[in-house]
DNA sequence: GTGAAAGCGCTAACAC
DNA sequence: GTGTTAGCGCTTTCAC
């Protein structure tokens, strides 16, 4: 049915076949290494007229036939945050190298969009569906069919019923930089800086901060909500300073926010760590080279992105829940003493 | 050829064409609006009995029919970049309104991976292929099959042969800059850091401050080259620094570079802009957040996708090289005095 | 306005 | 060890 115009066809199976001289059969048997043996010379014969014509299998074809696209759906909400950065670039690299395709979209954090958006890649036929969703699970499976692709849940804080999901021990991470802030540097009122319903509702982060406040006897300074985001974090920083509600340290919920708290406290001339320290939770690279340095619980991403393609190649029969542990990095926003720069400072 | 177990089969057009006592042919006219006109009667029964089924198209069989799969593959070197990491963004909507879906790879500079990310994606059907390729564009094209997608390179210097290019009018950014910091801020003696082999060879930015410090009679300063990265910058301006090389003024070919420059600088007692004024090249909106706040020559990311995606949807016959201005965004870094404040500093 | 049927390129069961 | 062939689910030409 002559769609293409004769001067170029496209070259199939069928015509590595006639090159070799077998029979199409045989050219799959040797492109898939079975089902069924091939005599060696044979298998030669074809690999040669498969270079020789340049021949380059039909994706669709093979997934028409065999159901699977080698391909998996990631939405996130939205890659300008570093801890979301991060983990794509991790799920692409395990993901290549398990030879499979990634679908990426972002959901800029509107459930509508996300919905639509997985609805589509579910319709191009991922094999699964990554998703960190924009808010907490609802009753309402995050996938509605049930023929639908399987579905790993991203940066979630518990077991979701029917799905595999992976994220941080976030209220553990919440702790562990509260009880920093009390601990080593003494701090009395510490206030929070958060997303609007993270993991969950409430957060962990959110529930850790509190628990770890009262276990310490500290007040639980002022809680800051805004976008999950370096504007979302300056605005709560500003909203703080505005009110005179600036407490003696800060733990903001995501590395994102942290880079707006830092700059609104720079702007408002807050020596931090000295007047109030801010330790985060992410722990990304890009807290490297803020200034100061960020303090942050670490998400282990590079494993969490393992897990899921390690999910998504050998589906577990029984979804559960897989929650990673956090670890402080520590750098300069916290107040700890830090090995001396070693940098010369040079007078232009 | 029972691959399905019986249970639950996936609803096919035939089961939807069954259903509304029609043939297959008129879903297929119902769905796509044609190619032959169908009785609203009967449009309107097929359409009740798909969403009755809760039918959903197989994309595959589709695919192997038209050999479209509206589907673009994008490939950028590092999208913790945050110049590509908005670019990738811009291209996701763009896409998504298009309705075609992206299937995104990250060469991490790597010319090898790189052609590899391509050949899969070329593989896996898509029907166009963005590239923010590794390096300056060589003789041997960056897409070898002529039967290939058609392929548009971003951010590109210039024209490269047969195919569509997208890129900043880079040089004119890099005057500007330069002229900038010598005509406004009085700057004789202007740097420049910058990562290897950028858009062309040598990098229209570099070959901008060449010209326009030459031009304004201003003594081009040491040249640092490093990554494309927050740590390329920031090592790059540790060697100024320590070999003291360090000159009145800075020009940072990207954003990502100058996050790292800027922290360098901090670290070793710098006054940015007093001693040494930085103005970068992307204008991405992680330049509001940094401290201080980066002037930037800013690239119009958002039309650039635009574009991209219009050429992928109307497929010029003719490739050419689109250019796009740059503006400088003035911020902090350059020294130019900003609107105060409004912050109300606060002592805890 | 509707239907029958021929592919699109590949896989794999089955025959030899 | 190799070949034949029936699909996978869709589009579209061509007959009616």
């Amino acid at each position: 049915m002559g769609r293409d115009e004769a001067r170029s066809r496209r070259v199939t199976r069928a015509d590595v076949a006639r090159a070799a001289g077998v029979s199409t059969a045989v050219v799959s048997y040797v492109m898939n290494g079975g089902p069924r043996p091939v005599a060696p010379e044979t298998a030669a014969r074809v690999r040669a007229a498969m270079d020789d014509l340049g021949y380059r299998p039909n994706h669709a074809a093979r997934t028409l036939n065999l159901g699977t696209t080698r391909t998996i759906g990631l939405v996130l909400q939205d890659t300008l945050n570093p801890y979301f950065a991060e983990f794509a670039g991790e799920i692409d690299r395990a993901a290549r190298e398990r030879g499979f395709g990634v679908l990426t979209a972002e959901s800029h954090g509107d459930r509508d969009a996300e919905r639509r958006l997985l609805s589509d890649l579910s319709d191009r036929q991922v094999d699964a569906l990554l998703l960190a969703s924009s808010g907490p699970p609802t009753t309402e499976p995050a996938v509605a069919n049930p023929r639908d692709p399987t579905t790993v849940l991203l940066d979630c804080a518990g077991p979701v019923a029917g799905h595999h999901t992976i994220g941080p021990d976030a209220a553990s991470g919440a702790r562990a930089a509260v009880a920093h802030l009390a601990q080593v540097h003494g701090r009395r009122r510490i206030g929070m800086v958060i997303g609007p319903d993270g993991l969950a509702s409430p957060d962990p982060r959110l529930a850790g901060w509190r628990s770890e406040t009262e276990a310490r006897g500290v007040t639980p300074g002022a809680l800051a909500v805004d976008d999950w985001s370096n504007a979302g974090g300056y605005r709560a920083a500003r909203r703080l300073l505005d009110t005179g509600a600036l407490p003696d340290a800060l733990f903001v919920g995501s590395d994102a926010q942290a880079i707006g708290v830092l700059r609104a406290l720079l702007e408002a001339g807050i020596d931090i760590p000295r007047a109030c320290p801010v330790v985060s939770f992410d722990g990304t690279g890009a807290g490297d080279f803020t200034w100061p340095a960020l303090t942050s619980a670490r998400q282990p991403v590079r494993e969490m992105a393992d897990l899921a393609l390690a999910l998504v190649a050998h589906p577990d029969p029984d979804p559960r829940h897989h929650a990673f542990p956090v670890d402080l990095v520590i750098r300069e926003s916290c107040g700890c003493p830090l090995a001396p720069p070693v940098a010369t400072p040079i007078d232009s």
